[in-house]
DNA sequence: CTTGGAATGTCAACAACACTGACATAAGCT
DNA sequence: AGCTTATGTCAGTGTTGTTGACATTCCAAG
């Protein structure tokens, strides 16, 4: 049973069966390391009162300024009420602001001002920390694997978000 | 700024260039995947009067019949009380059993009932299907360097569960 | 044998983050 | 004028996590 085999592929002289065992492997691999990538940043925000709710917002205004809350509703994939939980708090307490669209009025722009930037900052930097040791320790051929299977682990609008934002940043 | 050098490694005749830039999309092509990665298990949760939380219970109670609670508040990372939530509604439901250890009495050993092992595998089973998939389009190189990648970026004692996990299922 | 500590379980309170449903407002479109 | 879209808000609920306090059981060391 453990060496039942689920599938196989093939790649160059390579063959990679897709064992149950392999599968797992990979399962756990991605529970234990997405605990790895959370970790700092969570640890910031645990002293603030924020949460990583509020880590994934800032991250994606810094990263598309101006961005319509609509937008950021799909790229979240929550709801409106819960991100507008957080946008309000981040609104409050000075590191969002939200300016009324100058060619349709109903839509709010999002941008982050110079203590939202700051803070984007300090939370980007612990996790990207994180994320160049791992990328330097395995290897310029291991990343170019590991973001490969990512892409095609998503959900297909996951896909299109992500690589819309991939290519806006180039 | 988008193209400032962060750090550079060498391997083979391939020189990558760790820019923020491309740490930023390993950080989001994480985030957006895991989003994938999780979301079989939890359409069919959802339906139950269970959470992600449960999953993962019952993943490690099967990989590894007969752990302990203690051992598996480690592999979880949680508190003791949020553990046992889960654990007693699970154990209510018939899904769990839980036996006074032989030789430590204090100590409870966790079993998968009939009723468990149907669950887990069909949450297994779904998850398993992205990732073999997954895993098909990537192809075997991208696979290896996906799990290479994913071990630099664990937590220290995370990385060594793994490891005892991956070890013990061979 | 007594005492200390470890493993477990339980109760209560709370916070973060998600959800649904309902409703309001303003603005754009036909 | 009427329908739709974008946004915000209120109220309620559920899952998952946290702390703190306390009880029980049992092993092990003095």
């Amino acid at each position: 049973m453990a060496d039942r085999r689920a599938g196989a592929a093939h790649s160059g002289e390579t063959l990679l069966f897709l064992t149950d065992e392999q599968l797992r492997q990979g399962i756990e691999a991605m529970f234990f390391a997405y605990r790895g990538f959370t970790a700092d940043p969570d640890r910031i925000l645990s002293d603030m009162a924020y949460g990583r709710a509020h880590h994934r917002a800032v991250h994606f205004i810094n990263r598309a300024p101006g961005t319509t809350v609509n937008n950021l509703l799909n790229i979240l994939g929550v709801t409106k009420q819960s991100l507008n939980r957080v946008l309000r708090t981040l609104i409050e307490d000075g590191l969002v602001e939200s300016r009324v669209g100058k060619v349709d009025k109903r839509e709010r722009h999002l941008f982050l001002t110079p203590d939202g930037e700051a803070l984007e900052q300090k939370l980007s930097d612990a996790q990207r920390a994180r994320m160049r040791m791992a990328f330097r320790e395995a290897g310029p051929e291991a990343v170019a694997g590991f973001r490969t299977v990512l892409e095609a682990m998503m959900d297909r609008e996951m896909r299109y978000a992500y690589t819309r934002l991939k290519d806006s940043g180039l």
